[in-house]
DNA sequence: ATGAAAGCGCTAACAG
DNA sequence: CTGTTAGCGCTTTCAT
């Protein structure tokens, strides 16, 4: 029903370029005539215009489009940076594409070609492996890329990620001082990601500066960021402590998760003294009984510092600062 | 780095319908020689082929592309619904584009407007209002749309919802049976909507059958869907029983989490006994210490159903049915 | 003050 | 067996 540019100058019986001028509001400064003007706007008014970005993307050589990779979006640190950075490109002009990648090496691979492929003009990355992040880097058919929360280390790039280890290092001292003598059991998974090592390094950090030192038979490994791995893993701390453990960390949701429903499946409850820690915060947390500590990463802040990186590549701005890392918050529940 | 076809042709010396043939893998059928195939495979072999989808978008006036409005990606119904949906659209060949409304009516309207502007080739719709509903429906541009989760009863539109009539019928006499002659309190929000209209109607109708009657005085509404609403209308209710209500159904999981914080907050905790029904069910209900049932929504079936029936629009196949209806589980923590 | 025309990269119809 | 060409709707440059 709404009409192209080249049917709006029929219909009126002028050229396109006198329509596309009163369209974009230069009719002043080109001095269209106000007749023609008029004449112009009045078939607009009546049958409607609207542009087609698909041909103007293609004469311009850019989409307005940005894509954005995570692993997952029922996580919900995830799901709170997508829709930040959702709103923040559409306020700038630009539409998102957001594709799940399931931390799978493959997919996450599959996923970028398919956005670059779609011709957007910049990309957000979680990436799940190092080797992925340089490789992308390497053949980024020259698209803009900045990661997300996983700095790797590589060089060169644009990464805006969590302080995840001072953040740590909060938690440590704050769960140090309630610990009173009792003993503390971190749990991880995924621990190849940069993520989780920080995480570690900085509670051991935070822990020791009041006095208390995590040992490594303290430190266990769950395999992979996922209920299941945590329920798996806490079955096995149980058997071999022959009880809960007084104080548990972890480094993910997922596996509280699991550890909690072993817990509660298994041995009727869980324990109301059992002090909790967590990376990744959520709202019931704070409806367990327990006193539970929890590190939340600040997702709006990390998806505006995101944009206001990709934007300035995108428009070859010169950066001060490709590496932005951002402070979270410590919550007591 | 990567070529299009009229560059490979260029440098293989053929036109670019040789080389669209073999790229297509069109080369035995219309009998390309294997001499020239060849070449021209080896061309793309060193230099890299990428198809412009764009220009092929603008060509063929389809994008590949569907648009998916929800109200928010954070609520964890939806994101597990926008998992769903992407994957299957993207192993169907469609990008998956997806934007928030926060169920404001202006948004909703420009985010859809947005959407048609970039070509998509159909829409999936959580629409807030019947009025949008209507209205996008007369202005859809020719797009297929099928609308998700609510059914605002407009006729000749497709709908996937849940049950959620039946879905609360089964809360409603499940619940029933472990009253024990304790009160039971119904707390909606956005009254508007069918959901929670369906959710309220079938709670009392699953009580009913098991002899217990749902007054109206037990009947609440909390305004909006979201967490500072239910905790203000905990407040007021707390304040008129001089205590916490012995038992406790929310029309969603946000407004549960209100109604928590003000019993931690103001009282020092939740009663372990009130007994809690929730829809939109949540991992971390289970580890409450109070008996909880919650209706969870089959979002996997939802996507998959509205799939199918967009994808026939598109096609313009036959449809059998436009309105599809998925039972949902019931959860006993 | 207004118009004409080239060209973005692809597809498909047609022409050898 | 292979090549040529029109045209999708827009922007931009150059002519009047």
């Amino acid at each position: 029903m709404a009409k192209s540019i080249d049917e709006i100058a029929k219909l009126a019986g002028v050229s396109v370029t006198s329509v596309r001028l009163v369209i974009n509001g230069q009719d002043k400064k080109y001095r269209i005539s106000e007749k023609t003007r008029a004449r112009i706007q009045s078939i607009i008014d009546e049958h409607g215009y609207y542009i087609n970005q698909t041909a103007r993307s293609l004469k311009l050589q850019k989409t307005q489009t940005l894509g954005l990779v995570v692993p997952r979006l029922t996580n919900p640190f995830f799901s709170q940076l997508t829709e930040a950075l959702e709103i923040r490109c559409r306020e700038c002009g630009y539409q998102l594409i957001t594709v799940c990648s399931r931390d799978e090496a493959e997919l996450e691979k599959q996923v970028v070609e398919n956005l670059i492929y779609r011709s957007v003009d910049g990309l957000f990355v979680t990436s799940s492996y190092r080797e992925r992040q340089s490789e992308l880097m390497e053949n980024n058919h020259g698209k803009p890329v900045v990661f997300l929360d996983r700095d790797f280390g590589t060089p060169d790039i644009a990464v805006v990620s969590t302080n995840n280890l001072d953040g740590a290092k909060l938690l440590g001292r704050k769960m140090a001082r309630q610990l009173e003598g009792r003993n503390l059991t971190f749990m991880g998974a995924d621990d190849w990601l940069p993520t989780i090592q920080d995480r570690l390094e900085g509670l051991k950090a935070g822990l020791k500066e009041e006095g208390y030192s995590l040992l490594d038979k303290n430190v266990l490994y769950a395999g992979r960021i996922s209920r299941s791995h945590g329920y798996q893993k806490m079955a096995e701390l149980y058997k071999s402590l022959g009880r809960a453990p007084e104080a548990l960390v972890t480094s993910a949701l997922p596996v509280l998760e699991g550890c909690l429903e072993y817990l509660k499946k298994e041995h009727g409850g869980i324990p109301h003294d059992m002090l909790i820690g967590s990376f990744d915060d959520h709202a019931m947390l704070g409806f367990l009984p327990n006193k539970v500590f929890s590190v939340r990463q600040n997702a709006t802040e990390l998806a505006l510092e995101a944009y206001r990186i990709l934007e300035a590549k995108i428009l070859k701005e010169e950066l001060e600062q490709q590496k932005r890392v951002i402070m979270p918050d410590l919550i007591t529940y």
